[in-house]
DNA sequence: GAGCTTTGTCATTCC
DNA sequence: CTGGAATGACAAAGC
């Protein structure tokens, strides 16, 4: 799938942005982000520059100890060459070669507890550790898996083995050219043999049980890697090694080959069986005849002795799908819901015919929980000890697979023959199929919701056919009543039948008619948005308008007022003398005539002392 | 870990 | 009386 050429241990910066680039175009590699993560490179480029450091002083260290061995000899005047002193009888050697520490990358001691003082270790020290360790390699060319080619490269992410050339047979090694550059010849030879180690083979094959954990190895492993500090020991010998194969492999290799298994070993219920090894990784168990076991037997048959409590006997075990496989391992047992979660992988070997292999929801086949009428439900969710006292167990049911799918055949004979399809698929599917296509989404999907809706939607699809009621929920839901009743009537249902079918029936039209009523209300709350906000524009409309009249009334008040004085300024009595708008005011009568009347004797002058306000 | 959202479910009322 | 719609309330799960 992915085939990034990344040539050295330590993948250069550029290499890591190409990584990077890559990851971003094909998230669904599988391989972890923390793999490439920008974090996790700086602790490794942190480790890497004080394994230089240390380099340093080892080869400081190295120049004194020349120094201090130049100072035991004496100069032969005659010959011009230094000579042992007498006193140094025992450093009769010529000066020791450096140590292959940092002569040749091929032997260090990073890896291996060696005591520190390790940098005095002769240059026959070096050899015999040579010895030590590359016999055992060649003794184990043998035991190469197939299913693993060995690649002799670093490349950790492009190791995809049918692209990559297997290694030439150890007798015909040759150093890599792809390696050569920083390495050297002897590098990429003892890359070679390190490849053919057993105990690489077995952590190949184990590396998959927790690319996680397997990468926080990393930033120890890289540096010693960058500077070439390859240990070479056999890894079972070696002191610091405990039995757990995943221990004794060194975790860089394990890392080196994530991608790999992303692609070897893509389908998830093969992830994690680290107890499996490689026999059982190849093994033909774990690969059933797909031809003479179709995925609705398998889980038809998984069911049927999920419900009895008993998992299959070998022999007469159905050729198990992947998760069924990955279940029987003892430590799969303790994994199974992560497993769950792995979505399935693009290559699609997957065997697991359920969406709820990738279902958040609890697994069909871990929690045991399906199989409970509703109201049993909630106490077996917190009750997992008393998972299988289930409809089943308390009423005996004789339903099996073949009179599930005969049932749902005689139903699709008088209902919609779509209804009768989706009855012969495996009721965990809900029975929208348009839905089914996002079921293969892969572990980035965004559609959660979705999933969660379909996986939650399955429960009471789970309880019906751990009743095996022949129809699905969809068609219990959906029927009109009288439809309905009629199928009740063609199949002779047992009371707790019954009472499941109700229910699923009654949960199913709450369930629309819940979400109708939000809906409802949630176009109410709009709606009521909608008219709060016209409201509100109408409001200032009125506002605004109120306040033009407002000011046009003060403005014709005012013109009033200042006609009224000027009409009193008009008047005068016998002697010419003016009225004060104080002691009078102007009335109008209904036919229109305006008199004078005094403010203070207003009855009074009313009655006797009208006078016609003449505005002459 | 608290808070919010979404969804399913139950109980109840009403038609 | 029964079935179903409507809805408030609660719980679980995810974010």
């Amino acid at each position: 799938m992915m085939d990034i050429e990344v040539p050295d241990i330590l993948p250069s910066q550029q290499d890591m942005e190409l990584i990077d680039i890559l990851w971003r175009q094909d998230v669904d590699l599988g391989a972890r982000r923390e793999v490439f993560d920008q974090n996790h490179r700086q602790k490794v480029h942190a480790l890497q520059r004080r394994s230089e450091q240390e380099e340093e002083k080892k080869q400081q260290r190295l120049r004194d100890e020349q120094k201090a061995l130049l100072d035991q000899l004496q100069l032969d005047e005659e010959t011009g060459e230094y000579i042992p002193k007498p006193l140094a009888s025992g450093a009769l050697t010529p000066p020791p070669p450096p140590p292959p520490a940092t002569a040749n990358p091929l032997v260090v001691t990073q890896n291996v507890n060696f005591p520190e003082g390790d940098d005095s270790m002769s240059f026959d020290e070096c050899m015999q550790l040579l010895e030590e360790t590359f016999p055992l390699a060649e003794d184990t060319s043998a035991c190469l898996d197939s299913a693993v080619p060995p690649v002799p490269s670093s490349d950790t992410h492009s190791l995809t083995p049918s692209k990559q050339p297997a290694p030439p047979p150890l007798a015909s090694l040759s150093p890599a050219p792809v390696v050569a550059d920083r390495r050297g010849p002897e590098m990429d030879q003892a890359w070679m043999e390190l490849w053919s180690l057993p105990e690489l083979q077995h952590c190949l094959n184990l590396q998959m049980e927790d690319p996680l954990e397997t990468t926080a190895y990393l930033p120890t492993s890289i540096p010693d890697a960058q500077e070439g500090n390859y240990t070479y020991y056999p890894l079972s010998n070696a002191p610091n090694v405990g039995p757990n194969p995943v221990e004794a492999c060194p975790p860089t290799f394990i890392h080196a080959f994530e991608g790999v298994f992303h692609d070897m070993v893509a389908p998830e219920p093969m992830m994690g069986d680290a107890d499996l090894g490689p026999k059982g990784f190849c093994g033909d168990a774990f690969y059933p005849d797909p031809v003479l076991c179709p995925p609705e037997a398998v889980e038809a048959n998984v069911m049927e002795h999920k419900e009895s409590g008993i998992l299959p006997e070998l022999p007469k075990k159905p050729p198990l799908n992947a998760v069924d496989a990955h279940s029987h391992s003892p430590l799969e047992r303790c994994k199974q819901e992560p497993v769950a979660e792995v979505p399935d992988s693009d290559s699609g070997i997957s065997l697991n015919p359920s969406p709820h292999a990738s279902s958040p929801e609890k697994s069909v086949y871990g929690d045991g929980s399906f199989g409970f009428s509703d109201s049993d439900m909630d106490d077996l969710d917190f009750n997992p000890g008393s998972a299988e006292s289930d409809y089943s167990e308390m009423f005996s049911l004789n339903f099996q697979p073949d009179d599930f799918q005969q049932s749902a055949l005689m139903l699709s004979q008088a209902g919609p023959p779509e209804e009768a399809q989706q009855d012969k698929k495996p009721k965990l599917h809900n029975a929208k199929p348009a839905e089914e296509g996002g079921q293969s989404e892969g572990p980035f999907t965004k559609d959660k919701q979705k999933r969660r809706s379909e996986a939650r939607l399955s429960r009471d699809e789970q309880r019906a056919r751990a009743l095996r009621i022949p129809f699905t929920v969809d068609m219990i839901t959906n029927l009109p009543v009288d439809d309905f009743n009629e199928l009740m009537s063609k199949h002779q249902l047992n009371e707790p039948q019954l009472a499941l079918v109700r229910d699923i029936r009654r949960r199913g039209k709450n369930k629309v008619a819940a979400q109708n009523c939000r809906k409802r209300k949630m176009e109410n709350i709009v709606g009521l948005e909608y008219e709060l906000d016209s409201l509100t524009e109408e409001k200032e409309l009125l506002q605004t308008e109120r306040s033009q009249n407002g000011s046009s009334l003060r403005k014709m008040k005012h013109q009033l007022s200042t006609l009224y004085l000027q009409v009193f300024s008009m008047l005068g009595d016998e002697e010419g003398k003016p009225y004060s708008p104080s002691d009078y005011s102007l009335q109008q009568t209904t036919d229109g005539s305006v008199f004078l009347v005094p403010r203070t004797k207003k009855t009074h002058a009313k009655s006797k002392d009208h006078k016609p306000a003449s505005a002459d």
